[in-house]
DNA sequence: GCGGTTTAGTTGAACGCTCAATCGCTTCGG
DNA sequence: CCGAAGCGATTGAGCGTTCAACTAAACCGC
């Protein structure tokens, strides 16, 4: 038999409706702003970070869909779209002839050079400026242990 | 001329991305987990809890797009597939001609009534059980801070 | 090596969201 | 009153994401 629905108690509905409001509106604000200054979503974004971190500016599809937890079929969209911007391209894997290899272009280098100042100024503005270094370090474990608790089950 | 940029720290840089990475697998989760069991994303189910919550089950347009922090096209958008799915109805609102009310069916509390408890278990799965009491809290504050600072700007 | 099962990556359709344009109604200054 | 500005809501195009196939190559056991 089905086990009675323990429901949230009204402290625990005011904490995840502010959570739902404050991280959708945050997002919200980022992807705009970047979409207008630098024409590209925010994932587009991580794409192109993640890449000009690794090693030769390169990155399997597999590990670079890791590294953005995205889905391999998100990727491919949108390395489909990056590399008709001209950001990125993707070349045939040596090693296994499955795989294809994102890499970065001198012109990704440039969009990506173009668009961090305003989204780190972005992410200042809207997240580090509004709280105080206790609660920064104190988010800081909140998210880990999520991260931890949602890949780790 | 320009100033210079103020990057992000490490601390901030970790604390940044473990952010970004729980909040997005979070609301992965639950948005799946919703729309396998009930057919719905998850912005739906929030249109359908605020109606359900409101006097007569029913709420002006711009009170309901308020209400769920979406803009007004989000909420036409969504209003008309919710209609198509008989989930809510839309009548015109007696007091100003221009505007609309969203009234929630019979049909639609059924839908919500199926919906919540599996999707209370979820948020409670991954968010409450995974943070101590304490952190809870914490995230209580942080969010709210974050709300009155991205709305309040 | 051979057949079956993973694994890497792509594809297309369906869907939800954004943005800009639009339309009718209300409000307000003069 | 009347015209202009503002407001409430919708629309359609374009885009990004998801989900479910699907292709091709690698791996595994025997």
């Amino acid at each position: 038999m089905a086990v009675m629905t323990r429901w949230l108690d009204p402290d625990e509905q005011r904490t995840w409706r502010a959570f739902l409001t404050a991280s959708r509106a945050l997002m919200e604000n980022l992807d705009r702003e970047l979409q207008r200054e630098a024409g590209m979503p925010h994932a587009y974004y991580e794409i192109l970070v993640r890449l000009s971190e690794a090693p030769q500016r390169r990155l399997r599809m597999s590990d670079l869909a890791e590294a953005t937890g995205s889905s391999r079929s998100r990727l491919s969209h949108a390395a489909a779209r990056l590399e008709a911007s001209g950001w990125i391209r993707r070349e045939e894997c040596p090693t296994d002839r499955r795989g294809q290899v994102a890499v970065l272009t001198d012109s990704g280098i440039a969009a990506l050079a173009a668009a961090a100042p305003g989204h780190v100024a972005d992410v200042r503005r809207h997240l580090f400026d509004a709280l105080s270094p206790t609660q920064v370090d104190q988010l800081r474990r909140i998210s880990e242990t999520l991260v931890d608790h949602l890949t780790g089950s």
